[in-house]
DNA sequence: AGCACGCCGACT
DNA sequence: GTCGGCGTGCTC
C-alpha cells in the first residue's frame, strides 16, 4: 500500500467539496476536491470561505466552497477542509458563473475576478448580516411610467429584457440631471417589478447626482451603495445585503456589476464611455463587457446611457445586438463653435464668447471647461496637425531623440519617407506640450468675478446659484442648480491633438457632458475647434459620430471594430505563445499580429511585446490559447523564481513571465 | 508559491 | 557507500 502525508488518506464514500483556492497562480484556477470532515458537516455548504490545505498539511490557503457532493471513489486520496471561515454565503452560484465566464473571456482567473467582485471580508458587518432579523416592510414604490413616457418602447424594452443604448436628455432639474431622473426611473420600473437594479456609474460624484434623483422614484431602503471609497465594514454589509433574496438597486462604481442580486431585473452603466470603467486589476475586464457577459447567463435588461454613445455601444447597436432609444421630443443644448482666430483682447477667448459669458454672469454661475495640465509631446503633421501615425499599420509615431527618425509604438518599423495621411506633407513636428493655463488668466479677463476652480486635485461638487466663473477641468464639472447660464469650452484643439485613438470620442464625450450641465436656453460656445467632432456636438448627434468612427476603425483594423490583445512579458515566452496561437486560433488573418517590439528590460531580461488583432468570432479560440501560454510560462518559469528567491529583498519581480491582456481599448499604450 | 521527488559531486 | 545539491513537477 502506498504511503500517504498524514493529512491525506483514502476513505470510503464521503462528502466532499468543491473548492476554489484564493492564489493568483493561473495553474491553480480549477476546482478541488476536499473531503467534508463530519464535523464540519453541517457548515460546509456552497458559498462560505473556507480554509483548506494545498500540497502538503501546514499552508493553508483561502478559498471558496463551490459545491458539494459525495465522492464514489472510495480508494481516492483527497485532503479535508480545515476550517469553514464564516457561514456567510458570500459567493452565490450565480457569482461563480459570472467570474468563471467573464475570466474565461479575458484569459483571466476566476479568483482574480472575485477579488474584485467580494470585498474583503469584515467580521462585525458579517455578524450584523448573520443575526439580521426578517426583512423590513417593503417600501411602496412610486409607477415611474410618466418619467419613461418620454422614451417610446423603453418601458417594454425594460420587461422585456432587452439591451438597450439609451440616448440620455440633457438639462438638469434643480440638482438632478436629467441622465440621473432617467436612471431613477429605470430602477424603480425594476423594483416594482419585484426585480432588483444595478446601476454602475463612473465616479461617486456620479454616485452623489444619482441619489439626488433617486428623492421621491427610489425609496431610500431599497438602495444599496456599493462603491469604493466606502469605508470597508459598510461596503462589506452592503454587499452581503446584495446576496440576499430581498430586491433592491444597487448603485455604484464599476465593481457593482457585480452584485450578487438573486433577481436582476435591470444592469444599467452610465456614461460607459468615461476610462473609470476600464478595470486597472486582473484580468482587465471593461466593466461594459462584464455587463455583457452578465446580461447573457443571467438576462434582464441592459442599459448602456449616455449622453455619447461610445463606439462600442455603437457595435452592438450596428450588429442588431442593441436596440437604440431616444427621446421621442429631441432636446439639445444650445452649441456654438467660436473660432479662434476671433479674439482681438480677450486672450484666448473669442469675442463673442467673451461677452455671452459677462452678460450670463449677470444671472449665475458660467462653466468654462480647460484643459488638464501636462499632455505628453507627441508629433503631429507639420502642416495639417493631425497625429502623425505608421504608415503600414497605423500605430502612433514617437521620436526616439530629437531630429532623430520618428519610430512606431506598434510594429517598431522607422517611419522614414513618412507621408500624412490627411495631407500628404511629408515632415513631422513636436505637438506643444500643453503649458498649464490657470485660473488667474481668465480672472484677470473678468475682473470683479468670483472664480472657483474645480480640478481633481480641489474636487467641487455642487455650487450655488450665484455668479461665479467656474474654471473646472474635463470630467471635474461640478453641478450648477438649474444649470449654468453660459459654457465656454477651451483648449479643444490641444484636447483633440492628443495621441490616443479615441480622442475624438473622449472629447465630444466631454464636452457633451459639460453642455447637458447648461441651464435651459443657455449657450454653450466650443472654442477653436472645427471638424466632425465640432459638428456632433453643435448638431447633437452623437449616435451618428459614433457610426463614423466605428465605420473608420474597420479598414484600419482598430478596436471596437476588431479585439486586441496585449501579450508582454519574457522574449522567448511571447514568441511561445504567439506560436501557440497560430495552430489554435486557425484562420487568424495573416496580419493579426504586430511585433514582438522589444521593451525596455529592467532587470536584464529580455522582454517583448506584441499586439493581437482577432474577431469577436475567434475570441474563445484566442483566449483559450492565451490562457494556456499564461499557464505554461508560469510553470515552467522556474529560474526567474529561484533567483528571485536568492536575491530577496530586491523589489518584488511580477509572479508571471508572460501576462496577457485582451480587449484593450486604445492599442496605443 | 511551496514542497517533494530524483539523479549527480564531496564526504565520513 | 551516503548526504544533499537544486532541476522538475504537482498541488484534489
Amino acid at each position: 500500500m502506498a504511503e500517504h502525508p498524514a493529512h491525506l488518506a483514502p476513505r470510503g464514500p464521503r462528502p466532499i467539496a468543491r473548492v476554489l483556492v484564493d492564489t493568483p497562480l493561473p495553474q491553480l484556477d480549477r476546482l478541488f476536491d476536499y473531503q467534508i470532515p463530519s464535523a464540519l458537516a453541517d457548515s460546509a455548504r456552497p458559498g462560505v470561505r473556507v480554509k483548506v490545505p494545498l500540497k502538503s498539511a501546514g499552508r493553508v490557503l483561502q478559498g471558496y466552497i463551490i459545491e458539494v457532493g459525495e465522492e464514489p471513489d472510495p480508494e481516492r486520496v483527497l485532503a479535508e477542509i480545515d476550517t469553514v471561515v464564516s457561514d456567510a454565503v458570500v459567493l452565490p452560484d450565480r457569482l461563480y458563473r459570472l467570474a468563471r465566464a467573464v475570466a474565461d473571456r479575458a484569459a483571466g482567473s476566476a479568483t482574480d475576478v472575485l477579488r474584485l467582485a467580494i470585498p474583503r471580508r469584515m467580521v462585525r458587518a458579517e455578524k450584523a448580516w448573520l443575526s439580521r432579523g426578517g426583512a423590513p416592510e417593503a417600501e411602496p414604490v412610486p409607477d415611474p411610467a410618466e418619467a419613461m413616457a418620454e422614451f417610446p418602447g423603453l418601458a417594454v424594452a425594460l420587461a422585456g429584457g432587452e439591451r438597450i443604448a439609451l440616448d440620455a436628455p440633457p438639462g438638469i432639474t434643480g440638482i438632478a440631471p436629467e441622465w440621473a431622473r432617467l436612471m431613477a426611473a429605470i430602477a424603480a420600473d425594476a423594483l416594482r417589478r419585484g426585480t432588483s437594479a444595478i446601476i454602475a456609474v463612473p465616479d461617486h460624484r456620479d454616485l452623489d447626482r444619482l441619489i439626488a434623483a433617486f428623492d421621491g422614484i427610489v425609496p431610500a431602503s431599497a438602495v444599496v451603495r456599493l462603491d469604493a471609497e466606502q469605508p470597508a465594514q459598510e461596503r462589506y454589509g452592503a454587499y452581503l445585503r446584495t446576496t440576499g433574496d430581498e430586491p433592491c438597486v444597487v448603485i455604484g462604481n464599476r465593481s457593482a456589476v457585480y452584485a450578487p442580486v438573486a433577481d436582476l431585473g435591470v444592469l444599467a452603466i452610465w456614461d460607459d464611455g468615461d476610462p473609470l470603467f476600464d478595470e486597472q486589476l486582473a484580468p482587465y475586464v471593461h466593466t461594459r463587457d462584464v455587463a455583457l457577459v452578465r446580461q447573457s447567463l443571467d438576462g434582464g435588461a441592459l442599459v448602456f446611457c449616455g449622453h455619447t454613445r461610445s463606439s462600442d455601444v455603437e457595435r452592438l447597436v450596428a450588429i442588431g445586438f442593441a436596440r437604440e432609444i431616444a427621446p421621442a421630443r429631441r432636446r439639445s443644448p444650445r452649441v456654438v463653435i467660436a473660432a479662434p482666430q476671433d479674439t482681438p483682447n480677450t486672450g484666448r477667448i473669442p469675442s463673442a464668447a467673451f461677452r455671452s459669458a459677462r452678460e450670463a454672469l449677470e444671472l449665475g454661475p458660467v462653466l468654462v471647461q480647460v484643459a488638464r495640465p501636462g499632455y505628453a509631446p507627441t508629433l503631429v503633421c507639420a502642416e495639417c496637425r493631425a497625429p502623425a501615425r505608421c504608415v503600414p499599420c497605423g500605430g502612433p509615431l514617437h521620436a526616439p531623440a530629437r531630429g532623430a527618425t520618428p519610430v512606431c509604438g506598434w510594429c517598431a518599423r522607422g517611419a522614414l519617407g513618412w507621408q500624412c495621411a490627411a495631407c500628404e506633407a511629408t515632415s513631422v513636428r513636436l505637438a506643444s506640450s500643453g503649458s498649464e493655463r490657470t485660473a488667474d488668466e481668465l480672472g484677470r479677463a473678468f475682473p470683479g468675478v468670483r472664480v472657483i476652480v474645480a480640478d481633481s486635485a480641489h474636487p467641487v461638487h455642487t455650487i450655488d446659484e450665484a455668479p461665479a466663473l467656474v474654471v473646472a477641468t474635463r470630467g471635474a464639472e461640478p453641478v450648477a442648480p438649474n444649470g449654468y447660464r453660459a459654457i465656454l469650452l477651451l483648449d479643444g484643439e490641444r484636447m483633440l491633438q492628443a495621441p490616443e485613438l479615441r480622442i475624438g470620442e473622449t472629447c465630444l464625450r466631454g464636452w457633451s457632458n459639460a453642455a447637458a450641465l447648461a441651464a435651459e436656453g443657455a449657450v454653450t460656445h466650443l472654442v477653436g475647434v472645427t471638424g466632425p467632432v465640432a459638428r456632433a456636438l453643435a448638431t447633437w448627434s452623437q449616435p451618428a459620430y459614433a457610426r463614423n468612427e466605428l465605420a473608420e476603425r474597420a479598414p484600419v483594423k482598430m478596436p471596437p471594430a476588431v479585439r486586441v490583445a496585449v501579450v508582454e512579458g519574457d522574449a522567448p515566452q511571447v514568441e511561445r505563445a504567439l506560436v501557440r496561437l497560430g495552430t489554435d486560433a486557425a484562420g487568424l488573418a495573416a496580419d493579426a499580429v504586430l511585433g514582438p517590439v522589444p521593451l525596455p528590460d529592467a532587470s536584464g531580461r529580455k522582454r517583448a511585446r506584441a499586439l493581437v488583432r482577432f474577431d469577436y468570432a475567434r475570441g474563445a479560440a484566442v483566449a483559450g490559447s492565451l490562457r494556456a501560454s499564461v499557464v505554461e510560462a508560469a510553470v515552467k518559469s522556474r529560474s526567474r523564481r529561484t533567483r528571485g528567491a536568492a536575491e530577496r529583498g530586491r523589489s518584488r519581480t511580477p509572479a508571471n513571465t508572460l501576462s496577457v491582456r485582451l480587449d484593450v481599448a486604445d492599442p496605443d499604450l
